[in-house]
DNA sequence: GATGAATGAGTATTCATTCAT
DNA sequence: TATGAATGAATACTCATTCAT
């Protein structure tokens, strides 16, 4: 009774990126259901055989692959949360965004994987995945936020909901600007170095700290 | 003259339109490649010729179903823009929120299409339509901030490009909280009813108004 | 009961050419199974209903297009074979070959027709019509043959039938290699101006009354 | 490594002649495009994707077939190209007819695809497959036809180019009266006994001694 | 444990032909 | 007489999955 994934774990260490970093590719390049076994077996030059047995199926591949790269998409998040609370709320927004930025440059195709699920309701664990994503996502910003009302860096008067909308919104689309091309709306963000980066980045915080912040 | 669309104009309103709804729903469900023309004649109970009659292929049956919500999703977006000018902005956001949510409303499937295209980026026309979309809902937005700061209803020290991008953010968001269950987050957007729909763009808007606004 | 054909005799001079030519073109291309139906009725802009009230059946529009082709095929056989007797034979075969090279400069869309159906087990009709045409080409060459043999023209040790057989091949070749590219084999033929071509002809003759002719 | 050809070869045997067979005889009745995958694989009673599997597309499965069958042809030319030179010029044209006989005999098939081909100018590899077969007939024949001459056993007043035409066109109308019913125009060749046509392809040869020969 | 041959329902698309208007 | 909408079987090709070796 060999269980699934067991057989994929003893593989040694070199093939079993090369699987799971040629898989990740055709997901990303082709969302889920238009993703191709055969492709995949194709470019590794391994049995398909081989590949049913690591996972069963399409949807073990994917969730294997998928749910790897939501637990090192966490990890970040987690840093800059625990980090001294007494910092700045606008810089730990803007950490936060360089953060994503970083992610997705380290990632993207992760990234590309996420943002096909968005939408595609009928991607398998879509819910499972999403929701682990977004809670991770609200739990850190409500964090955040509550701190930096509670030490008076954002006006009293705003609404906490709103305002954790409100900076996902911006957030979203920031990390979106940066990765899809046809998204930047001009803003250049997509292909743009570091630094071009970084500057809009501190804009953009900037501007919300305007828009919230108590400073006048 | 067998040209493609003219025999599918010529045909009686009620099938014509049974057609583009099956048609549109299926697209909906499945976006584009893994929609099935197969599926769409089943439902019908019509030929598989027909419909390659009508359209040429499956790419001219969506573009001709696409192309026709795209131009209907412009038409409110043109009368709010040529209302009287001197009408408060925030107000005209508001209005440009509840506009959205109308269309969606109204057309949830068209709109769970062009959710789907955002990131599927061999969704044949992406680029046309996301282009055609994104340029009329920029000119919109930036005719409405332009006209808002001449007349000091934004503040001055605003840059105009952050506040499009930040408005375009929360619009898209508010818009797919609405529509999508797994994105509104806990906002209880999706399958509210009009009512409170209308209240939750209010309170956006006010904060909108606090952020950006010239009142204290 | 009105039976097939006459409906289309009955149609203006002007839209049968068009249709005939349209349809020459189509099987030319393409061969009688590769034709479509489709592309032809709308190229000429016409109901596809119209085309099967004319003819019937694809194979009858085919019949009646390469009936009418072969008759005039035959017409400029008759005129040299008629010609007079004692001209020299190798003059005729000359002007036959110069005769056949007309034929196909006039009607390269027939010619590429029956180039494709000898082949073509499954060419409707096949047999009726290419026994029609070798049968007239056979008739010409044996009579030809025979006077030049009796007028002492020919070697009277040539076996009769192997000189026709050898004539036609040699007159097909010809052909050939002045209609299709890539059978020319190198004698530059196809694609010749008139001049080159009537001097190869002649050449080709010359070398036929060296193997068959009775001057030293 | 599930690239193309390779299942194919390590196929038993006997299933791999069958595969190879029952193509072939689809080819050789159709044609390329008429020539229907899914006939071929009823008849074998295998499923559609093997075929497919082994092959890549209808093109790979006939290139593989046709490519071998013009290997296998180019073996028998070299032989008897290679045979002492001295040996009498219209003994080897003899014998290259008898050649060419054998070969339509063992491959009766494969010479019909072969002539389909010759005019089906959309027959897929046609130009790679016919220049490769021409350049073989014409490198053999104008070695041979280059040899007698300088032997003396062909008159020195004969034009190369042309006798080389000549034989070519003689060569083709033989083979083609062989294996094709209605082009034996009389000659009573197709279907006849090996001992018949021996006889006729002496009765040429010896026809052709006559006209190229030096012999009086 | 790994292989890779076999499967067959699935895909989009084309076609000649019919027939009510 | 002309039209052109409807048909449905045909086409080449892909796919995730199974299983004997």
């Amino acid at each position: 009774m060999t269980s699934t994934k067991k057989t994929f774990e003893n593989l040694p260490d070199e093939k079993r990126e090369r699987v799971l970093a040629e898989a990740t590719q055709e997901f990303a390049e082709h969302g889920y259901h238009q993703a191709s076994i055969n492709r995949i077996v194709d470019r590794l030059g391994i049995a398909k055989g081989s590949l049913f047995k690591y996972f069963g199926n399409k949807q073990g591949l994917f969730e294997y692959l998928f749910g790897h790269a939501v637990a090192q998409f966490k990890k970040p998040l987690k840093v800059i949360r625990d980090a001294n609370s007494d910092t700045d709320f606008f810089e730990r927004m803007e950490m936060s965004l360089l953060a994503g930025v970083d992610f997705i440059t380290a990632h993207p195709l992760v990234y590309r994987i996420y943002l096909k699920m968005l939408f595609q309701e009928n991607f398998p664990l879509r819910d499972k995945f999403l929701s682990e994503i977004r809670q991770a996502s609200a739990k850190y910003l409500r964090q955040l936020v509550n701190e930096a009302m509670k030490s008076g860096q954002i006006r009293a008067d705003i609404d906490l909901e709103m305002a954790i909308f409100h900076l996902n919104s911006v957030m979203d689309h920031f990390l979106q600007a940066c990765a899809v091309p046809s998204l930047d709306g001009g803003t250049g963000l997509f292909d743009a170095d570091r630094k071009t980066i970084e500057n809009k980045a501190h804009a953009l915080t900037d501007f919300l700290r305007h828009g919230l912040g108590t400073i006048s």
